[in-house]
DNA sequence: TCAACGATTAAACAATTATTTAATCGTTGA
DNA sequence: TCAACGATTAAATAATTGTTTAATCGTTGA
């Protein structure tokens, strides 16, 4: 329960009344932190639209393979991605979750955006 | 033009050949990155919402008034928010472009999905 | 079985980003 | 006009995050 300093908009007090848990602001701003590294949204866009080897992933964004794998820990810890070992290599695609798909239609619509100016 | 170590999938050449510019990708997470900061995120949805002077907002989030201008800053120097001046307060609210207006959508959907669960 | 390969991990380092503190600017009203 | 207030800026500091390097793990095929 906050007060404010100045009193000149009665929309505010309502508004906070409601306003979500610290932790949710906390979470969703995780959610698009995965993707505000341009290197990783390289990453997750790739694997949007196919599913490829540590190696051809590395090569696709211009990166060693570790600074590769350690993106791809993050959007697989989030759920955002899944991963599949045939024989030595570790195949990577986008999950297929409800998130994984929200996530997939933001970064479409903001690129669509981005695109057309 | 990149060549890959692995050939297992053939869908991946033909999509690197229509891979964005490398600056649409920066462009991209760059925006993601407004909104990746939970106390950014927050004063962007109170100006969803509302509109308020910058001691409201500091107050509202918990944060001093330097820190929340420097947020500020970033959310108008990007084209989401605007400002305006009325005697020595400042308020500021969500701009009316189409970028704020689907920045705003953005984050409605992944607060209902956060708050479903 | 062991060398080669791809993937992962950990530690060190580099870079970026957020917050605090202190100083300054602009506006108002006494 | 000047003191008080709200907002902003700048510099210093703190915290977070990304990348490199080197070492390790797991799998395969010679």
């Amino acid at each position: 329960m906050v007060s404010l300093p100045h009193d000149h908009n009665e929309n505010t007090m309502r508004l906070l009344a409601e306003k979500p848990e610290e932790e949710v602001f906390t979470n969703v701003s995780a959610t698009f932190g995965l993707i505000s590294d341009s290197t990783r949204l390289e990453i997750l866009w790739l694997l949007c639209h196919t599913e490829e080897c540590v190696m051809n992933i590395a090569a696709a964004v211009e990166m060693s393979s570790p600074a590769v794998s350690h993106h791809l820990r993050l959007l697989k810890g989030a759920g955002l991605i899944t991963s599949k070992r045939v024989g030595k290599e570790a195949y990577y695609t986008l999950a297929d979750s409800e998130e994984a798909q929200l996530v997939h239609k933001i970064v479409d619509a903001v690129f669509d955006m981005n695109c057309r100016k």
